[in-house]
Order: C-alpha cells, then sequence, then structure tokens
DNA sequence: CGTTGTTTAGTAAACGTTTGCGTAACGTAG
DNA sequence: CTACGTTACGCAAACGTTTACTAAACAACG
C-alpha cells in the first residue's frame, strides 16, 4: 500500500501538501501540484478511505434498507440509488429489514459505525427510534412511503394514485370494481390507497368491494376467489401490486374469462412484472428510478444533518397497456 | 461518540483492556469482563469500525457486482449474499458494473481502499485486471458463470444443464425444439448453453434451430418469429432465461397457439418471473440464492487470499410446471 | 524462601489521513 | 528600506482503535 508519505518523499513535499492537492484545497503553486500529481500517477496512490473517515468523521458511503432486496419494487429504486451515489463518487451498502422493520436498527447501527453520509429507507417509515440509533449525524429519509407530514420521504401521493386508478376504471364504464390490497395493518400505502379507491367509489355512488393479499404473487388467486364470491359480477380488479396484478390476470384466464374482456386488470407500480404477463398490466406507474436517484441528491444535499429535508410528493401516472378495456353494460 | 477511552475511564481499566474484552481476547480476569461490559452497556459503546479497520486493515464488507441490479437473477443471488453477509457480521457494498463489466474497475478499487474482506460478481468473469486492481489482500469469486478451471468460481454446470433440458424436451416427445440464446458473443454462459443444446440435438440426430436474443423479455418476440422463419412447425422452444421464456410464452399465445397443447416453453434460471407467466415456466432451476451465501461462505474461508477458492459447481435442477408438455405425433 | 511460570493489566506506538498553527518567502506600498 | 499582507508550505497533533512489549501480581515448586 502506497501511502500519503510515500508520494510527498517522491515529490518532495509534505504530506500535507499531498493531502491539499488530493483534496483540491488551496495553498500551493502550480508547479507544485503538477509534481505531486506525477507522484501520485506513478505510485499508483490511493487514499486510504478508513483513514481520512477517521479522521473527518464522514464516509461516502449510503445506506439502502429495504424490507427484501429481491423484489422487484426495492430492485428499481435501489438502482436509480446506485445510479446517482456512484455518479456522486458514494458507495451503498445494502441491507434487509425484513418484513416489519425487524433488522432495521441493527443495520442502522453498522451504518453509524461506518459513518455513513446518510440511508435510505425504502418501503417504510422512519421511526424516532430509528432517528435515535443514528445519532445527529447521519441524515434518513423513507422512499416509497408516507405519512402525513410527520418525517422526511419522497413518494407518490399514494391516496391520489388510487383515486385516479379507480376513477379511470368508472371512467372506462366499469361500476363493480374489487379492491386487491397489501395488506394494510402493516404497510401504510396500504391504507392510503384503500382510502383513494373508497373515496372514488364512495363519489361515484357505488359499492366497494375489497379484499387484502400480502402484496405477493401467490396471494392474489385466493383474495381474488373471496373478491369473487362477495361479488360475482366483478367487471374489473385493481390490484395494489403489479405482482398481484399479474396473478389476477393469470388467475381470470385460468378460470376460462378473458382479460380485459370480461374483466379488467389494474396494477399498480408499473415494476418489470407489468410487462412479463399477457396482456401487459395497465398500471399506476411510480418513477422508481428516479426516486432512488432523487433520495441521493436530497440527502446529500441536506444541509441540517439532524432531521434531512421534508417530504416530498412525486407524480404518478397512469399507464395504460392491454389489461383494461371499456365496459359496455 | 463514545470511546474506547470513556469506557476504559468508567470501568477503571486501560483502554486495551477493553479492547480485550470486546473482541474476545485472554488476559482480563471475570470480574474486570464484568465491569467492562456494564460500562459498555451504560456508555452504549459501539467501536468505530473505521478505526479499527485501519488498524487492523480489513473491514467487514463484503462487495457484490452485478451487471446490473434490478435484474431478478442478481436479485436473488444479492439476496443469498445479504443473508449469510449478516449471519456473519458482515456488511454488503453494492455496485453495477455495467453490461460489459464496463465499471468493474472503478468498484474494485473503492472496494479495496474500504478494504473489503472479499468481493462476489455476479455473472461475470474475474479477468487478470480484476485481480490485479484488488492486490493480494482482498479475494474475488464470480457466481453464476463459470470458463473452465480458470478462476474462483461457484456455478451450475451451464452446459449439461442445457444438455438436461433439451433432454428433456426430447424425452418428452419433441423433435422440431428452437434454442432461444442469449448473447453468445458477451457471455460465458450463453456459449456453454448453446453447447449442451447442441450435444443433445446432435446426439439425437435432430436439426437444431437457433436465435439470439439479449435475455430480456423485450428481445423475445423479435426472435421469436426469427426461429418461427426458421422452422414453421417447431414444437418447443427452449428459451435461455425466464425472462425471454415468459415472453415467448404471451407471444405464442397472442399468435393464437396454445402452451403447452401447440408449444412447449422451457424456461432457464427460475427466477420469479418463471411464476408470473401462466402458464407457469417449466425451467432449469439454479440454486440462486443458495450461491449468494455459498459465495460468502467460501470467501470468508478464504485462506490463501490472493486466489480464492477453486471453482465448484453446484447442481441445477429441473422444475416441471404448465408450460411444457408431451407431444404426440 | 528464592526461582520460575502464568495470568492480568497497563503503556505507548502505530495505522493513514486531515488540519490548525506557524513561518519563510515574496511582493507591494509607504 | 521597512513594514505589512499574502501565499506556499511544513510540523505535529489529532481521529479511535489494536497490539507488541513490559511489568506487576500471584501461585507453584524445589
Amino acid at each position: 500500500m502506497t501511502t500519503i508519505r510515500d508520494v510527498a518523499r517522491v515529490a518532495g513535499v509534505s504530506p500535507a501538501t499531498v493531502s491539499r492537492v488530493v483534496n483540491g484545497l488551496v495553498g500551493y503553486s502550480t508547479e507544485t501540484q503538477q509534481r505531486v500529481e506525477e507522484a501520485i500517477a506513478e505510485l499508483n496512490y490511493e487514499p486510504d478511505t478508513l483513514a481520512r473517515g477517521l479522521k473527518t468523521k464522514q464516509t461516502s458511503v449510503i445506506g439502502v434498507l429495504a424490507p427484501v432486496v429481491s423484489d422487484a419494487l426495492a430492485s428499481e429504486i435501489m438502482s436509480g440509488v446506485e445510479a446517482a451515489a456512484r455518479l456522486h463518487g458514494y458507495s451503498v451498502m445494502l441491507g434487509r429489514t425484513g418484513p416489519s422493520s425487524t433488522y432495521a436498527a441493527s443495520y442502522l447501527r453498522t451504518l453509524r459505525t461506518y459513518r455513513a453520509a446518510g440511508v435510505i429507507l425504502i418501503s417504510a417509515a422512519v421511526t424516532p427510534e430509528m432517528r435515535r440509533v443514528l445519532g445527529s449525524s447521519v441524515p434518513i429519509m423513507s422512499v416509497a412511503i408516507r405519512d402525513g407530514q410527520r418525517f422526511p420521504s419522497l413518494a407518490i401521493d399514494d391516496e391520489v394514485a388510487a383515486y385516479d386508478g379507480t376513477r379511470f376504471l368508472i371512467g372506462l364504464g366499469h361500476r363493480r370494481i374489487g379492491l386487491l390490497a397489501g395488506d394494510p395493518t402493516s404497510v401504510l400505502v396500504n391504507k392510503l390507497r384503500i382510502r383513494g379507491y373508497l373515496r372514488a367509489m364512495t363519489e361515484a355512488k357505488l359499492t366497494p368491494v375489497l379484499e387484502s393479499g400480502n402484496s405477493l404473487y401467490d396471494s392474489a388467486p385466493p383474495a381474488l376467489g373471496r373478491l369473487l364470491s362477495q361479488d360475482a359480477g366483478l367487471t374489473a380488479v385493481f390490484a395494489l401490486s403489479d405482482e398481484m396484478a399479474a396473478a389476477v390476470v393469470n388467475e381470470v384466464q385460468r378460470m376460462g374469462r378473458r382479460v380485459p374482456d370480461d374483466i379488467s386488470v389494474l396494477g399498480f407500480d408499473n415494476t418489470r412484472t407489468s410487462q412479463h404477463v399477457h396482456p401487459a398490466l395497465s398500471t399506476i406507474a411510480q418513477p422508481l428510478e428516479r426516486m432512488g436517484e432523487l433520495a441521493v441528491e436530497r440527502l446529500l444535499a441536506t444541509q441540517d444533518l439532524s432531521d434531512g429535508p421534508a417530504p416530498r410528493i412525486l407524480p404518478h401516472r397512469l399507464i395504460e397497456r392491454g389489461s383494461t378495456a371499456t365496459f359496455t353494460r
């Protein structure tokens, strides 16, 4: 390992000067800079992150925590995070928190001892406890979830998005629209989306029909069964995740009915999954990659480290593909 | 931040002693240990990773590099890596290398300055150049790819797996079997798999029919078109990724033919995608999560850090779902 | 009761940086 | 020519650990 001292020796300057040119500070002549740079190149010098971090109490790591790392939603957000992080010269550290933030505190502790520059929490709320373990020196924010104005976050307006989705279906002529929700007790977004659905249905004087799965593929068929046993005449199903929507599409066809002719299906999130099914899913798109990018940008821009940036709402967008159609009579 | 000195003061011992108990070394009495532990608990002390790493020249980070982080295959391997890493007290650092390892060297440099304990490369080979930038202190290995016996890796036997898949289709009665490959020029596994397919076909005196996509969903429909224009009477398609297989299933149905009645479809990898389509894909399963876990275990067990563990081949498994059926006449 | 061995503990020197402080050198103004 | 401001740079002290080395304390043994 070549150190700053080696470079200093070769360049005929002090380590302090090398440090200054490496960090682009002031206080050296152009020719000194050149000598130092040559020495750096010659020795293939690379500053030691650990020593630097120890001294400056900051490293270029950004933590990303997701309930489960292999799911499509989290993956796409992480992808955006990675891109933005690399762009700004940061590294990303990955952690799985488990469905109910079980491991979150432990990861956060680790991240703190690494003196991370910030942490991004996917699909989970920042609890006061989390804030506490992080201390005041590392900002944290949530992505793809929000809870009023209480903590720093980046998300779409889930309530309005679900409202819009429901309105879209109504606009298509559907009257008997079932909602296939995720688990509303544990996942906040589901509560908001359900509220949006209910509002749209109520405003249109339609009867809500609602069942919950757990957002994953396998939970959808049974939930769809329950939905249909509540109202066998449903002409549209709004599923609150693309995986469930995909399952609905497949299940409906398996039952011998057609999508979208007999039943329209609307998904949520616009993950890759929405294209993996035929017909491809109409869905409410969240700008997932963009959210990841924005999250790191806002984190890095945060000045008052103690409580991060204010909540921000991103636009959602309805994408119409083949799984929805107008219903006439 | 509370330091080891604070703990020492409170416990009435020297920092050295605190360090010893924290690291579970020898050289202190049971009562000293207790006093130290109390002090630690009282002050909520947590050793500074950076200082420790600086001194010991090792940190508990494991790097994971994938061509693209949001794809299903990489996600599932990463999930296994994360699990095993957490189990052993390691953290994982994530990086995207781009399709042809473009950013790999840069990430590896970073990982080295972090004094990572090891790095795992997904779907890419370890090049001598990579080894060089890592130096001799950080082991590296590949997962889900292999190239003879040349570098440390963990993978299934792709050639045999493709051979088995093809044999399976032949065993079902199919004679006109098309192969939908990924890009064989850039991705090594594709070469091996193609070889396996060709061997099975040749042995059975059947005519190979082969086209390439890029492993992603969108590349499949056109490639399927080309396949069919080579032989319109194909009764089975073996796609070398689940995404392409899913696309084939959907495309075939869109063309008004049935899966598996008219055309059987066999996928590869057994990612989540294989279940997102209807009928669900028969596919060759790679033990992805397990591969991730094993990768970290072998990395951590590596003694001779300079060249990592020897290659190892994991068993693949054919999973039969609804997308394949026997063909009679 | 000396000698020796073992256990427990402390001292201090690193690890590779950054940065406050000090100073030499130089130019400019009076 | 003196005084002073500015710039370029070096010295050395941190940052929070780990770990060789040393020493005290104690037990065991002849």
